[in-house]
DNA sequence: TAAAAACCCTGTAGCGACCTTAAGGTCAAG
DNA sequence: CTTGACCTTAAGGTCGCTACAGGGTTTTTA
């Protein structure tokens, strides 16, 4: 198949099969006269297992890593194990973090009931105060990779 | 003040602060002789919203638009409101998003009790599983913006 | 007083995981 | 035989910084 039914296949852009070629994760594939990819079906599973694990929302790192064993399946599998608890320790960190700031933002914006000149907007005004009080403690930031509060995975 | 004192009096790092200005979030400051960014408290006060908005994980589009309404407080500020209201929206998305994301991850790792040869091991089998099933139906991403599940604002 | 260390400047490149665009080659349908 | 839908590579853009490189200035120390 070429790269268009596979990415359908997927639900995966083609563009983002050909990134994830360039970056190892995916084996080139034959090419057609015309020099078109031409995929089988053991391209689509470990595509599939890319964007599953993606959708888990691991790193492509993460995500090389488990390869790395899938392709050498004699090798002792401590590492997964090791991955997948620090991996579920990211994303749990990551809820607590959200939480306290879904109670901070909507404190916020019961301060403004609605529309009025800015001046008296509760919102910005408790926003300033916070920024004047708060030393800004939120988010040390160092081993922990799950990202913001925006969206990540894509489409 | 010059930029490594306000650096520090808003827990930022100077190039933080260059960037913010090239972005025209923060008003350039005046020069001293020798061409140094020479910053008073009202600067300091700027940074210092702009920060705390970044740890409520506000994009600097948002905060943009934010210190907009600072900038001109005879606005009506109910699109300030609909801002604060849509990022809770994203915010409470994601929590949802990342509590599915620990039941997944947890049942997966309950699946390989040790170290063992990875052809036997329970995580990537069951990866592989929920590949060939799944087609990949979380994360449909359009608008929200809260980022995958690794760290963000970072010191 | 001079040298060394610590700061400042501008400009550029890098991160991760893609997405978009440009400029061209190939192929099936009408 | 032309149109339009696909394919190719390569380069540049996104976001929010961070980290240089290669210079100038200021402060500290010997």
């Amino acid at each position: 198949m070429k790269i268009s039914e596979l990415a359908q296949a997927a639900h995966t852009q083609s563009e983002t099969i050909r990134y994830y070629e360039r970056e190892g994760l995916l084996p080139e594939p034959a090419r057609t006269d015309a020099n078109y990819r031409n995929y089988d079906s053991s391209h689509l599973e470990r595509l599939a297992f890319i964007r599953h694990c993606r959708s888990l929302d691991m790193t492509l790192s993460e995500v090389r890593t488990l390869l790395h064993f899938k392709d050498a399946p004699e090798e002792n599998c401590a590492q997964v194990n090791g991955l997948l608890d620090a991996h579920v320790g990211h994303v749990v960190q990551r809820i607590k973090e959200l939480k306290s700031l879904e109670k901070e933002l909507r404190a916020l914006r019961l301060q403004c009931a609605n529309s009025q000149p800015a001046a008296e907007c509760g919102i910005l005004e408790g926003l300033e105060l916070a920024a004047r009080q708060a030393p800004s403690t939120r988010r040390g930031d160092n081993t922990g990779h799950i990202h913001g509060a925006h969206a990540g995975v894509g489409r």
